[in-house]
DNA sequence: TGTACATCAGTGAACGCGCGTTCACTGATGTAC
DNA sequence: TGTACATCAGTGAACGCGCGTTCACTGATGTAC
């Protein structure tokens, strides 16, 4: 079947969409190259014509990733930056890591990629912490300090969250990781 | 060979403590059965007359490395909370995470593994969470939650500088996270 | 207008490899007689 | 005291399986004549 022009850039798009969300959801350990294309309704043969390897997958994911942010969206919209953190430590964003922040997700696992990967979630990184900086007071003494020290605090939150088995635990280091973040905004 | 008692007490314990390295150097997934026990000078048959399964071996080695914890040698030899912030965001902790924290090292992918292991890296993160409480000041509001984000904030330091692909970035999330736990603390 | 062929996104079998796990075996030493 | 046997920590071959990757093929459509 000859498809109609841009078909092949409309497969690629939905394998990286694709590959965003189970990559985020399992690992990139925890999802293989044939699951990610089945999921995306496709068979694991076609594969290379779109990507060089994984690898290339996945750095492909994380720019894919950082262009769904929600913490950018917000800004974009004229959020401030309590709006940020409290949609950041939402509950339904520990609960949803395959929708939510790929950084908080995947760090540890990146740290142990090669260098064009780890540069590209340090474009995440570095992106974030703009947005947060732009939107700490003006007169501020040392605004990218603070705003690299918010982004740890609701990102350190968010995984922790996620793994503690306990509920209450849980529910607790969600409302403590917005707490210390306004504090350190001096919200 | 028959050999002296405790041996074989000891042989696990060289297992245990070789796969506490390892599997916070590669991530659990990085490493496989057969490497541990030939990084502990073995051969990997004799594996499962240590251990139920790899997952089992898991368990031991979060337990194993909250035993190592320096946070707790620390806080057993009576330093301040200063000196925990201080000693987990040293740039030798970045750079060393096979002796290093468990927790910043494999909340993600623990995340992902079944409850009691899920379990074992809690009581971590309850043991952190105390020592950091009993050394903020005894008249200060809400202990907990702040020690909560006080460990939130250096642990999500220690993950972004390890993975973040430029230096200087890297040395900024460390003097930050410190300043802002610094802050939290109210020090 | 009708036919033969080129195109190329997607298919599915096959590859080598490393994984977690199992198991029959080894061999040095303690013990029974 | 000397010999035959039991013990058991550790060995290494083998298992089935899933992985990333390769490749010959398919078949619907556009194009050349």
């Amino acid at each position: 079947m000859r498809y109609e022009k841009g078909h092949k850039e409309a497969t690629r798009q939905k394998i990286v969409e694709t590959a965003a969300a189970e990559f985020r959801r399992n690992g990139i350990d925890g999802i293989g190259v044939a699951d990610v294309m089945a999921r995306a309704g496709l068979t694991h043969g076609g594969f290379y014509s779109h990507f060089k390897s994984k690898e290339d997958l996945v750095r492909a994911a994380l720019e894919e990733a950082g262009r769904q942010s929600r913490s950018r969206k917000i800004a974009e919209e004229g959020g401030s930056l309590e709006d940020v953190i409290r949609s950041y430590l939402r509950p339904e964003h520990r609960d949803a890591p395959e929708r939510g922040c790929a950084i908080a997700a995947l760090v540890a696992e990146v740290g142990r990629h090669s260098l064009p990967t780890r540069k590209e979630l340090t474009a995440g990184v570095d992106r974030i912490i703009g947005i947060i900086e732009s939107r700490l007071p003006g007169k501020m003494r040392g605004r990218r300090k603070t705003a690299i020290g918010i982004f740890a605090t609701i990102m350190g939150a968010l995984q922790l969250a996620r793994t503690v088995s306990d509920k209450e635990l849980s529910d607790q280091i969600i409302e403590a990781g917005i707490a210390s973040a306004l504090t350190l905004a001096k919200i």
